[in-house]
DNA sequence: TCCATTTATCTTGACGTCGAGATAGTACCA
DNA sequence: TGGTACTATCTCGACGTCAAGATAAATGGA
């Protein structure tokens, strides 16, 4: 009896003719949400980065050479709003991890680059994170880890190409 | 293709030696949390509220008469800080949809009621809330969903148990 | 060539959250 | 009965995010 299963058994006694049976998934997945967001951060937080930082880094380690891409770019690879990117690109700036250059091609725009220590830095912090993720992942069979990826793709293709 | 999958095979091209299994239904897992949220913001922005106030108010309700608690059980049961409470409760306030008083067996503390209006809304929220669940889960077959919550609160506990 | 439109990025203000610390009241033991 | 430890809640400052709007440069058609 977890936490999620408390709050089904509440609704179930306080609005009986309410049809909880789908609550009791999406909660789950609310709290595991929550729990491997906190695992995810150990990693990160070890190297003086969070979530919205890796995220930029590794956005452009894995771009590959030069390492580098536009504003524009980064704010499509990592759905965020232009706001968001300014603010995550100027604490990486004055972390010294990324570099903004002009655009040579376009007066409007910059170019983020990795600096040499962000390059280094993401490249250590991304295996780390792999292994997390491996451990993270250690608890589910490798079945299991399958019908999950069946499952959690299926759901969320329904959901995104639902109009209704 | 999706999201998720070009994310993946950049990392394969640009650091063949990872084994990044792990990534793909952790990636998927966060784009659907997020995707899951909108959603379920739908409902709740029809009628004011937000996941934050939902949740406060859904928590109150489902306590059962006199739809009170206290400022600590509260948080308990939605797991955020004392104050992110204050915060929260502040709001619904100044709302009208909660109403705060004085805890007669302790000078410390208050009892968070739902008010007249409050209870009406979050009733009917609630049932809309429910049905939107419905909704959200609905590409996805009962076997699918028996299993994906099978493999969620599998994850969830040997994450949780977790100390390494 | 000129101007209206579009695009790239930054700015601003509001919000929700957290962590640390302040405040006030309670509990318990010597 | 005093005083110390604990507890309940609020305050404050920092952060990450968004939406809306500002600014500056590019584009394209007349």
């Amino acid at each position: 009896m977890d936490h999620v299963d408390k709050i089904v058994m509440q609704w179930q006694q306080e609005r009986p003719e309410l049809d909880v049976g789908p609550m009791a998934v999406i909660g789950r997945f609310k709290r595991l949400n929550t729990v491997l967001t906190e695992n995810l951060a150990r990693v990160y937080s070890t190297h003086g980065l969070n979530a919205a930082s890796f995220d930029v880094l590794a956005t452009l380690r894995r771009s590959g050479k030069p390492y580098a891409l536009s504003p524009s770019a980064l704010i499509d690879w990592t759905m965020v709003t232009s706001g968001t990117m300014t603010n995550r690109l100027d604490r990486l700036e004055a972390q010294g991890l990324i570099e903004r250059r002009p655009n040579p091609e376009d007066g409007r725009g910059s170019v983020v680059g990795l600096s040499k220590v962000g390059f280094k830095l993401i490249d250590q912090v991304v295996t780390e994170h792999v292994a997390n993720q491996h451990r993270i992942m250690s608890g589910l069979t490798s079945a299991s880890l399958e019908q999950l990826n069946t499952n959690l793709k299926t759901w969320l293709e329904a959901l995104e190409n639902d109009d209704s």
